[in-house]
DNA sequence: TATTGTTATACTCTATAACTATA
DNA sequence: TATAGTTATAGAGTATAACAATA
């Protein structure tokens, strides 16, 4: 690369400089999608570090869950409810099977289908991992009041279940 | 993969089957984490879907925007404004300046830094992006009152800006 | 013919280590 | 010695195409 030679004439230079930066983020702050992103960083950050010791993220997570909470949920339910494709289910459900937390059985009605159950050791997984992260998120939101969660929750969901 | 041959007694089989596919996802719809990625998500696939023919994508344009909005601004900057690790940057930067979009001078006060400026067409490029994620948006959105939208900013910054 | 689950694979995004030039 | 920018690279996440088995 090489560096400019010329300057142009009265082009302002030298960037923010003011207070934390003095970076100038109103646009970005002003657009959903920039503070939802960021928000979701952030949370998948707190999960990731809290949860490292259960070896959950939280899409596995999210599969353990629905199969505990769905016992024989299907792959297709899981991959519709989860908005994830089925190719990138599968090494997520092969994983939590090898860990003795998930089993797949004959579905009753489809010759096609696996119905997916939680074994012992994935219900007790289960169980800590909902407490866990439960107290993960009240750390990350304790600016946030029991009301201003259950809003935040609503809105988002206004959003994505349209 | 070999199918199980004896079904555990007692075991529920089937699955959930009732209306919109029956999947109970109490738990996971309480969690903010969960709530903020699928909004995320869905609102990332807007922005590639409706900025398509701009060639733009959720980070590239905040980069155009950080620029457009503080010229002179350095990649460290960028990188702390953002969250994002400095060899990512580069590609981003690279990209937007063989475009035309982006232009790299002389940092008046560092002989290692280099101050970033949008050019003409980076101006008309951001322009034309900033209005249409602003209409993008909207439209995501629609189900929401402009004091939701609102409300829905401030809870989020208070997340990930804590 | 359509659907479930799977394999293979490619593409994108992100993270780390190491290097250079300068402060 | 520390920092700004860069390169190379590895890992994770996500997407499509194609296939076997069953509906």
């Amino acid at each position: 690369m090489t560096r400019a030679v010329a300057m142009p004439e009265g082009a302002p230079l030298g960037g923010p400089t003011g207070p934390n930066g003095g970076v100038r983020t109103d646009f970005l702050h002003g657009l959903l999608g920039y503070n939802a992103r960021r928000t979701s960083l952030h949370l998948v950050a707190c999960f990731v570090r809290d949860l490292a010791d259960l070896q959950l993220k939280p899409v596995g997570f999210s599969v353990l869950c629905l199969v505990g909470h769905n016992p024989g949920i299907t792959s297709r339910q899981l991959c519709q409810t989860l908005d994830i494709q089925a190719p990138n289910l599968v090494g997520l459900v092969s994983a939590l099977t090898e860990r003795g937390c998930l089993q797949r059985q004959p579905h009753p009605t489809d010759g096609r289908a696996w119905g997916l159950h939680l074994t012992p050791a994935g219900e007790s997984l289960l169980a800590q991992a909902e407490t866990r992260i439960l107290a993960s998120e009240q750390q990350a939101c304790a600016g946030l009041s029991p009301a201003e969660q259950a809003t935040l929750q609503q809105l988002l969901q206004k959003i994505y279940l349209a």
